[in-house]
DNA sequence: ATCCAGGACATAC
DNA sequence: GTATGTCATGGA
């Protein structure tokens, strides 16, 4: 399909085995599990393509699992718009930090064995599940506030339509053209008029430009975000027009990777309020609150498992809880 | 047509 | 702290 050698510059392949990771991975369950605060990744049968901007060089990865969730290979090839001989190396760490690698699975299986009984029976079926994380933080934090009140299916179209009329355009060796997720000044001088008609994110257009407007002014610094802990984390993105407790902890589960945080949607609440306060519904806050304290810096992991397996198995709906209909991915 | 989607926000109790 | 209505938009 291409010819040997003729981008000898601009294509790598490497891969990552699992000496290199801590535990198993399903590499097929981890990336349609549609985890992440930003958008789902490409997928041609086995093969799972993810294009983004990677230290000033926009690259394309696509990714490929052999073998089994235990022993397995994960290959990498890569192919780069622009010469970058450094690229290899840091894209290895790139992707073990993006698909949660080095998150001790194990661990986790073995923590809540046995005294979590509900959550416990998922690890079979979805062993080597990992959570995602974001590759930017703004694009995170934009993707999430899009996600509020909204399907993943369509909050994933409005992200692709706002890249294909704002982000940068970059063609690939092979010919192929992206484009990947705007800038922050450009988001930050367009208006919410413009970009409601543009992307269908309807009322969501008002908060996407204010936040970016204060990210452009140096108001807002998501890396210095990134290094607080949770709590104060919490304090700083509940300020920010659009962002709630559930965005909130969005961003800092999938796109700073903080492992205590548990996003509480409308699923996760069902899910909580039927195994945990006897069907009773509690108020979304005291249901995050639940899974921090009770899952502790697993909390993120527990409610991952909890979604999969409740959309994986129509859980909610063969348990009669007469508020969900079909499950659609 | 009506309800819902990985909610946030203002307002009222 | 908790309860209710409203906010765009497309899909079921």
């Amino acid at each position: 399909m291409r010819l040997a050698g003729s981008f000898a510059s601009l294509e790598y392949s490497f891969h990552v085995s699992s000496a290199d990771v801590v535990g198993p991975l399903n590499l097929e369950e981890t990336v349609l599990s549609a985890q992440t605060s930003e958008p789902e990744w490409l997928r041609l049968d086995a093969l799972f393509t993810d294009v983004e901007d990677f230290d000033g060089t926009p690259v394309k990865c696509t990714l490929s699992q052999m073998g089994n969730v235990d022993q397995f290979a994960l290959n990498v090839r890569v192919l780069s718009a622009t010469p970058n001989t450094q690229i290899v190396d840091k894209l290895r760490l790139h992707l073990i930090w993006v698909l949660g690698l080095k998150d001790n699975l194990p661990l986790f299986y073995q923590t809540f064995a046995d005294q979590e009984k509900p959550l416990s029976s998922t690890f079979s079926q979805l062993r080597g599940l990992r959570l995602m994380r974001g590759s930017n933080l703004y694009e995170s934090l934009i993707c999430s506030i899009l996600s509020q009140n909204n399907s993943a299916r369509l909050w994933n179209r409005t992200a692709r339509l706002l890249m294909m009329y704002y982000g940068p355009r970059v063609e690939f060796p092979d010919r192929t053209v992206s484009f990947l997720f705007p800038k922050t000044e450009v988001l930050a001088k367009v208006t919410p008029h413009e970009l409601r008609l543009k992307t269908f994110m309807g009322y969501r257009a008002k908060p996407v430009v204010e936040v970016s407007r204060l990210i452009a002014r140096g108001q807002l610094r998501l890396d210095e975000l990134a290094e607080c802990s949770y709590e104060e984390a919490v304090e700083i993105l509940l300020d920010l027009p659009g962002v709630g407790p559930k965005v909130a902890d969005c961003f800092l589960l999938y796109g700073v990777g903080k492992l205590e945080a548990a996003p509480v949607d409308v699923w996760i609440h069902r899910i909580v309020s039927k195994l945990y306060f006897r069907r009773k519904k509690v108020s979304r806050l005291k249901t995050a609150r639940f899974l921090r304290v009770r899952f502790e810096e697993w909390a993120g992991y527990a409610q991952l498992y909890l979604f999969d397996y409740a959309r994986r198995t129509g859980f909610l709906r063969a348990a009669g809880d007469g508020s969900s209909r079909s499950t659609q991915r």
